[in-house]
DNA sequence: AGCCAGGCTCTCG
DNA sequence: CGAGAGCATGGC
């Protein structure tokens, strides 16, 4: 009694959907991954657990994406139009390419790798609280080994799904985290970290953190309610604004990554400091946050200008 | 083997 | 205040 359907969506162009679900490649394919041009993960929608898969036709002018949902439930308007936003905000592809390539093209290096990267959007989580606790395991270590700790933290305690014989995890949600700190610290996590995790979700359970109402501040005022919370700083707090609240002009300057971009493509790589990366990023006008994601892409690809 | 990755909190002077 | 220690894992 599986359900399944079939339909389009068309983002704003353009969209290089390949380029944009890069970051996903080698991902768990039980959790979230991008495979020969299939992207594919679980998502919650209205109580039900729906497994997605999005693929492109690869007219970067012209996009449009095919989605395959699948379910154990009946699936209603309702979650399709669910699952429509979801894909939405992963892929950002509501998002004007042209107005952030206008207004970087008098930055010489900018614009050649906006050329490079033409129809590249950024990657998001379907979550704020996603990206929140991404953002708390991403500090001070490796990307690669966040990922797996993410995926882990997923297969741990997500809900699963089980269509074909195949489970799926979706990622976890507050309720999902009620744990010991000690079982979150099974997942590779430092016990500091862990318990970081299980208080951002008793907060939000308690009803105080309010991510979604939290949008409605100003940025600045964002980062210092988010600063209140144990484990999070301005870094942890900027990602969280930047990818999980779409907030493009955001720019995570104390970022190592970021800074190490900055410095590879407009100071001969060597060491900066923030305030030289914001000196820099103030070309990028109201994009620097997307800006910096395009920079740490082209480093990626070995893109040279 | 040891240092370093997309930091943060706590402690101590 | 500012500086420094400690933390977890895995790649090089």
């Amino acid at each position: 009694m599986v359900s399944s359907e079939t339909f389009h969506m068309q983002p704003t162009a353009p969209l290089n959907f390949d380029l944009t679900a890069h970051i996903f490649s080698n991902g768990d394919r039980q959790v979230r991954t991008y495979h020969d041009g299939i992207f594919q993960q679980v998502i919650r929608t209205n109580g039900k657990l729906v497994l997605f898969r999005v693929t492109s036709n690869r007219t970067v002018d012209k996009p449009e994406l095919t989605v395959e949902l699948q379910s154990n439930n009946a699936l209603t308007q309702q979650d399709r139009q669910a699952v429509q936003q979801i894909i939405t905000a992963i892929f950002s592809l509501n998002l004007d390419l042209k107005a952030f390539y206008d207004e970087v093209e008098n930055d010489q290096t900018m614009h050649q790798i906006t050329k490079q990267l033409y129809g590249f959007k950024l990657p998001t989580t379907p979550t704020i609280f996603e990206s929140l606790l991404n953002s708390i395991v991403e500090q001070q270590i490796s990307i690669k080994i966040a990922r797996t700790i993410e995926e882990r933290l997923a297969k741990k305690f997500g809900d699963h799904l089980e269509i074909n014989g195949e489970t799926y995890y979706a990622f976890p949600t507050p309720n999902n985290l009620t744990v010991s700190v000690s079982e979150i610290q099974g997942c590779g996590l430092s016990q500091r970290k862990s318990q970081y995790i299980q208080n951002a979700a008793q907060l939000i359970i308690e009803g105080k953190l309010d991510l979604q109402r939290l949008q409605n501040e100003s940025t600045e005022q964002i980062i210092v309610e988010l600063d209140r919370i144990k484990g999070v700083g301005v870094w942890t707090a900027e990602l969280t604004i930047l990818r999980g609240m779409h907030r493009l002009d955001v720019l995570p300057a104390d970022d190592f990554g970021i800074r190490r971009v900055i410095s590879k493509y407009y100071c001969n790589g060597e060491p900066i400091k923030a305030a030289e990366a914001r000196e820099i990023a103030k070309a990028w006008g109201t994009w620097k946050g997307l800006a910096a994601f395009y920079l740490l892409l082209a480093e990626a690809k070995g893109i040279n200008v």
